[in-house]
DNA sequence: CGGCGCCTTGAGGCTGATCAAGGAACGTGG
DNA sequence: CCACGTTCCTTGATCAGCCTCAAGGCGCCG
């Protein structure tokens, strides 16, 4: 076994064993490759699989029945997919590729497993699970709210620091990597007014754009305009049981 | 051990065994009670502790800089509450009651050890996680894509969901338990538009009201104009490891 | 070269916010 | 037992933030 994306993503957050990680590999099946627009798991799907992102960025969402979209989450190397198919039976939100991308199938039932023989690694899902609830309960709490500008201004601090996880070097410039109208599906916007607000973000030199690239100007401003959090600090797994 | 609240809540979705009933009990530290508007955790709070609540019902919420609230969720009784502790030193939501309440204090570190002997109540802590992520997107898509009148309507169908859980015999009618303005701050309304839905609803034969007891008069139609998901269907829990 | 995806900008309209005022129900203290 | 404060609900008038519709531009790919 080369390595396993899952033990790499732990492996960030605790010091694993040499068990520990034949566990979690143990349940790595196989790989997909999905191009830009290419669904991975559609909403209602019957699903028994979860999924590791290892190369690439993806996007969560619902529709709604009047065909508009919610974007659920966004997701980047490392990120766990599909984690709702250990509650239901059938997927609750479909999954798309942002651009080319890599992913590592998971046995439903492999994880299971692994978690029966090193509990550890089930108390680590629980806290990963956390985090992606309060980066959830974040993103309510600025779409019920806060204002338009607030909202984008959140978005962006959101992918830069997600970025930024996976190259400490990133600075204040960097390719966002979604449309607008995606920025405006993430943030219960319109395209059209996403675009305003980046406009006035830039007149108020808060940030600047060339091209997909965009560069924040004022960081301490931009995050007191928005209210916005970096989820990833303030971990606190103390309370793990210790490796079997 | 009389009886312990979490494992009567795990022992709804799964047979627990003795021991894992045991273990969960040891985990059941002390009780607290709380009058209505009382918190029991306040955000930034540094906590190591967990709580379940016995009876009452309590919300969780998050102020902003204005001063405007976000309610992230209602807590009904066999709720986790503060479950974010597992993941974060520090609280990342405030967490109040609504009415009368009794909770039972669960210690952080005896939780972990319970999981440590008995992995499958990790597994299953995973999936109740995996429940509430849901609920959680399932508003945030209300908010960010739906009118006012659906979020209220949505929310009202959930909080009778919520309740009827607890009284399976619970009909159409039922006591909301929340204010207008509670209402308006989970769905990103004001209170005074919450109160012109509420109206409107009446007028158009969906719902009657008599104080703060809600009927609801077409539920397919309801069900309809909110786009409502009774998350508590559709559990699966197929790929939990045998109990230990 | 034509089509498509994405961005940009303007004009006008609607949903829901804000401001304001009053009423009903209830608990509390004189 | 009544006066009063408080909380919550209700309703009207006005306002503004964001949406909708529309049109055009740029860059890329087939």
């Amino acid at each position: 076994m080369p390595d396993s994306c899952l033990a790499k993503r732990f492996g960030e957050l605790i010091a694993l064993t040499p068990h520990e990680v034949a566990a979690l590999a143990r349940s790595e099946t196989r790989e997909v490759r999905l191009r830009r627009g290419a669904s991975l798991v559609r909403e209602n799907d019957r699903i028994s699989d979860l999924f590791i992102l290892k190369h690439g960025a993806m996007m969560s969402y619902v529709l709604l029945a009047d065909g508009s979209r919610q974007i659920l989450r966004f997701l980047f190397p490392g990120d766990l997919i599909g984690v709702s198919a250990l509650a239901y039976a059938a997927a609750t939100e479909t999954v798309a590729a942002l651009g080319e991308c890599e992913i590592t199938v998971l046995d439903r039932a492999l994880l299971g497993e692994a978690i029966a023989v090193h509990p550890r690694l089930g108390a680590l899902m629980i806290a990963l699970g956390q985090l992606d609830q309060v980066v959830a309960t974040d993103r309510l709490a600025a779409v019920g709210r806060t204002s338009a500008k607030a909202r984008v201004v959140a978005l962006l601090l959101h992918l830069r620091d997600r970025q930024r996880r996976l190259d400490p070097a990133l600075g204040a410039s960097f390719v966002a990597g979604v449309t607008q109208e995606e920025i405006g599906d993430a943030t219960g916007l319109t395209a059209v007014h996403v675009n305003r607000m980046l406009r006035q973000l830039e007149e108020e030199a808060l940030i600047t754009r060339e091209g997909g690239r965009i560069t924040l100007l004022d960081e301490s401003r931009l995050a007191r305009v928005s209210a916005y959090v970096n989820r990833f600090m303030g971990l606190d797994l103390g309370w793990l049981p210790p490796a079997r």
